[in-house]
DNA sequence: CCCGTTTGCCTAAACCGTTTAGGTAATCCC
DNA sequence: GGGATTACCTAAACGGTTTAGGCAAACGGG
């Protein structure tokens, strides 16, 4: 019986191809054995469960992320890097739209704590730092950006822009600007 | 053989609120009978299938919202207007977490178009009126603030803020005074 | 009030994904 | 080359989805 060569990693990867091709929803333990050609039951042997497979390809996609981002990120600063971490994150999403989903599964706290997330969190700290706001502001803008960036692309992977004329890359740059206007400034601190 | 008097709408109303206790992805045809005390099969003379179940729900919970927002919103304007607007999404996705996440289902194209999807593109649009934004930047906004209500939601939901001090409520009201400062100057229009 | 129609719910059964248990064969290491 | 490990298998239970076909309750008209 010839092997597949099954290991570990080659499912994840396999898991994350699969998810950028019908969904991450879609991706499931049997799919993916398909996909090697290989029994159902085999995989069991390299993943714990379904939900095991999924926490998995959502860590690697949460590396991957991290990296591109990080690459973005080098040697830039101010608007110059907000800009470029915010496209880092929306090229990823364009691009490999199963692995961006994987990115927001629910991970309990030590998954989480023990995931590239904390890099994320870390660089858009990092570039908030070129802006000049105090320590409470600091954490209130880095869930700002948070929220505008991945509201932003799930909404429109969720095709929410696409009703309107107006062009969604326009409307990204128009909201980037104002974030860079807004940060500037130091926040909602201007009517002291 | 004592009829249990389903409709559609009791199905609906039911997997809503069984969406709220255990989660959207775990409502199920199977779930939602067992409820009712019915076989499986009985519920697709009333549902065509799994995902149409889950439409409705979606459907559902959008009017429920749409409804909730135009009340919050009677008679205000501005700021409290605004502040109002976003209170209201984030009360409800805290009272009712399974049908906040319904809300963000995918929906096909004439499914949303005849959805109260479209009365909440309306209110959002109210609400920017009180600010003085040209036509293009109207569009960028209403896409600004569906993005950051939307994206700050869902990452609260997941447990994204709880692992800072800072309490989420203090950045829920910054973010929403930022905004309001943004849009008071015209967005991203500043160096002119 | 009774008969026909509609409709609400049923049983049965096929299909698919998940998961566990236990087995066999290929490969690795000494 | 032999013993341990690893990769993969078969078998089987479980639960959700969905279709087909049926019976009985409710309903409306003569």
């Amino acid at each position: 019986m010839a092997r597949a060569g099954l290991t570990v990693e080659r499912v994840v990867v396999a898991g994350a191809e699969l998810a950028d091709q019908v969904g991450f929803e879609q991706v499931t333990v049997a799919a993916v054995a398909r996909g090697f050609g290989v029994q159902t039951a085999s995989l069991y042997s390299h993943v714990k469960s379904s939900h095991d497979l999924k926490t998995r390809i959502a860590l690697y996609a949460l590396e991957e992320l991290a990296d591109l981002v990080a690459d973005a990120l080098a040697g830039r600063a101010g608007r110059d890097a907000l800009g470029a971490f915010a496209d880092a994150y929306r090229d990823y999403a364009a691009r490999h739209p199963g692995r961006y989903d994987a990115t927001r599964l629910r991970l309990d706290a030590e998954t989480a704590a023990a995931s590239a997330g904390v890099r994320h969190a870390q660089m858009t700290r990092a570039i908030l730092r070129g802006y000049d706001l105090t320590e409470p502001e600091q954490t209130h803008a880095v869930r700002m950006l948070g929220s505008v960036f991945h509201g932003y692309i799930s909404l429109e992977a969720a095709g929410g822009f696409s009703h309107t004329a107006v062009d969604a890359r326009q409307s990204w740059d128009w909201i980037i600007d104002s974030l860079d206007t807004l940060l500037r400034q130091g926040g909602a601190r201007p009517t002291a």
